[in-house]
RNA sequence: UGUCUCAUGGUGUAAUGGUAGCACAACAGGUUUUGGUUCUGUUUGUCCAGGUUCGAAUCCUGGUGAGACAACCA
């Protein structure tokens, strides 16, 4: 795999602190926690990483190294119900590709021990309660946003009862869903996580990937992400702006624990959302199970692993990321930008070759027949030190359909009757006419070269209005090219429901006869390219496709080229 | 008729009481052996109304609008 890391990173211009750099400098500047940064990345390992995980796994592990401090991987395994082992290794995966390394890996699974323990204490302490009511009834006890809800007939339960319970709970005397710990808190608080929220529930069923059977009863998400973060030490709990309603029950149960100078504090980002695409899990397998797609990693996908093999470099997303910034506005950054910082990247490093992807017959009469010649062609004009590599020229060539027009407006500035261009590395050529079929198509198009007009010939300064590129009738390879368009025609697909109707048909095109010039069939796994003209492409082991492009004056579509045989 | 959060060009952001700047997008032009790349330029913005101040995107008050919260999910 080629790095490009340093090339695209340099450049930017110094932009101004978030206020999250901020805070952990006046932190850093008051002394607190010892002068120490920690944070954590904590993924539920349900599903794959996808580029909104991307912009917080670039704040965690950012935001640590920038301050030196640590930064550990921590998975928030708690619902053995959703998880899986698949997810782990392909989170560990995605945030290695995306060039970051974490201090250690902790599981949330590992706390369950202590969290059990301080579950007990608040029992104990008239603060915790087991419930026997079912969930719809504590639902519908929990009232409305603007209603208060209603005390469950079992929170005055003495603490002592409430402890056999959880203890028999926990020991597989009862069947899930039958009984839960809560919090004694108050069910008429304006927050409705302050409604008495459940600590603990029953899961037999599912033994945990991690713990296996040990464990009867779980902790839910806001008995365990605080406490968890105070057992590691993590002092910036940093996470997504849907938690804020989070945070007073956060720094409860850390209150409640803390039993020294230290605390950890939670502070919210905005979260990315794209245009033209989705980031919930929910709708990703959606589209998954529809079969739109074939997999977490298809191309189409904004998963990281999809990205990886739609030939995103991590470079290039994490250069994404540093654009968009982190702020508490809620908002859908463009696409369009994220192809920019792409394009930026590859552009400096992909050798350029030559493809014609709808392809039409240039004859050059004038050419013998039979004759080839060699031509040199740069693998980067603007890095002479790229070096360069050879093109089969004949008289037979081909050249892009959309290249040539008999009755060409006035901005057309490509190959037309009497007009002369030049074919990229090779000679001026001026066209003569063209042959077409019954049906009016154009089969062949016909064109006189000047010998004096290769480089370097006196007649080589001669300016014309453009350059095609071409390939080798004789010399080039049969490709088949794939179209693959943005998943969705709108920018924002509302609902789940909505979701499929707003799925763009056109999303996957085939192409097939499609040309390449004989070098990429030498090409190795990974390596970027860019199509001249047409985009930039890299090359994947994995698909059944083999190659990527993608470009401005494509912007819409993602294309890849499949070989139909290559050169050993 | 709740609590919390937010509001700067089309989009994402910066300016922490002192010239509203940057990037993407769009458009125009220069360079160019590709209409790509690159360079230059242009268009477009402080949600509204009051107030404080020599001076307000910024501070205050009141509106308006948007989002989050009612899982034994995270």
């Amino acid at each position: 795999m080629s790095e490009h890391t340093h090339a695209a990173g340099d450049r930017h211009e110094k932009r101004s602190l978030h206020f999250i750099e901020e805070m952990i400098e006046k932190d850093l500047a008051e002394g607190l926690n010892s002068g120490r940064v920690q944070t954590r990345f904590p993924p539920e390992p349900n599903g794959y990483l996808h580029i909104g995980h991307a912009k917080a796994i670039c704040l965690d592990f950012g935001m640590a190294e920038r301050y030196k401090g640590l930064c550990n991987l921590r998975f928030d395994d708690t619902n053995p119900v959703k998880e899986d082992v698949e997810y782990v290794d392909s989170i560990m995966e995605d945030i290695q590709w995306l060039g970051f390394r974490w201090n250690a890996v902790y599981y949330a699974s590992d706390y369950f021990r202590q969290l059990f323990d301080f579950a007990v204490r608040l029992i104990k302490q008239g603060k915790a309660y087991v419930d026997e009511q079912s969930s719809e009834v504590i639902a519908q006890q929990k009232g409305t946003p603007t209603q208060p809800g209603l005390d469950s007939p079992y929170r005055n339960r003495p603490a002592e009862e409430s402890l056999d319970l959880f203890l028999r709970m926990q020991a597989g005397e009862f069947e899930d869903g039958s009984m839960t710990l809560r919090a004694r808190i108050d069910m008429a608080s304006p927050n409705m996580h302050f409604r008495d929220p459940v600590m603990y529930r029953i899961i037999k069923a599912h033994p945990h990937h991690r713990t296996g059977s040990a464990w009867k009863v779980y902790p839910m998400y806001d008995f365990a992400h605080g406490q968890s973060d105070y057992f590691e030490g993590v002092t910036h709990s940093l996470c997504t702006l849907e938690f804020e309603v989070h945070r007073p029950l956060y720094d409860y149960y850390i209150d409640l624990l803390q039993t020294d100078d230290y605390r950890p504090r939670q502070t919210e980002f905005n979260r990315l959302n794209l245009s033209y695409t989705v980031m919930s899990k929910t709708k990703l397998r959606a589209l998954l199970q529809a079969g739109v797609v074939k997999g977490w990693d298809d191309p189409r996908m904004p998963t990281l692993c999809g990205c990886r093999r739609r030939g995103y470099t991590s470079a290039s997303i994490r250069n994404f990321v540093d654009r968009i910034g982190y702020t508490k506005v809620g908002g859908v950054v463009d696409m369009s930008l994220l192809e920019h910082t792409v394009r930026e990247d590859l552009n400096r490093v992909a050798p350029r070759v030559s493809a014609v992807l709808d392809p039409v017959r240039l004859i050059i009469t004038n050419y013998p027949e039979g004759k080839t010649e060699m031509m040199e062609a740069q693998n980067n004009p603007e890095d002479p030190a790229a070096g360069s590599h050879r093109i089969a020229f004949g008289r037979e060539l081909y050249i892009e359909r959309d290249d040539f027009m008999e009755d060409a407006p006035k901005k057309f500035y490509r190959m037309t009757p009497g007009r002369e261009v030049r074919l990229k590395n090779a000679y001026i050529v001026k066209c003569t006419g063209c042959s077409k079929d019954a049906a009016g198509k154009v089969t062949d198009v016909y064109a006189e070269y000047d010998p004096q007009t290769l480089s370097g010939m006196p007649e080589s300064n001669r300016k014309v209005k453009s350059t095609l590129h071409w390939v080798s009738v004789a010399h080039s390879l049969p490709a088949e090219v794939r179209l693959y368009d943005r998943l969705f025609s709108v920018e924002d697909p509302a609902s789940d429901k909505e979701l499929l109707e707003h799925l763009n048909p056109d999303s996957l095109t085939v192409l097939t006869g499609c040309r390449v010039e004989a070098e990429l069939g030498k090409a190795r796994p990974f390596d970027h390219f860019q199509f001249q003209r047409l985009g930039y492409f890299n090359l994947d082991p994995d698909s059944d496709a083999d190659h990527l492009i993608f470009n401005r004056t494509v912007p819409l579509k993602d294309i890849w080229v499949k070989l139909k045989d290559k050169i050993e």
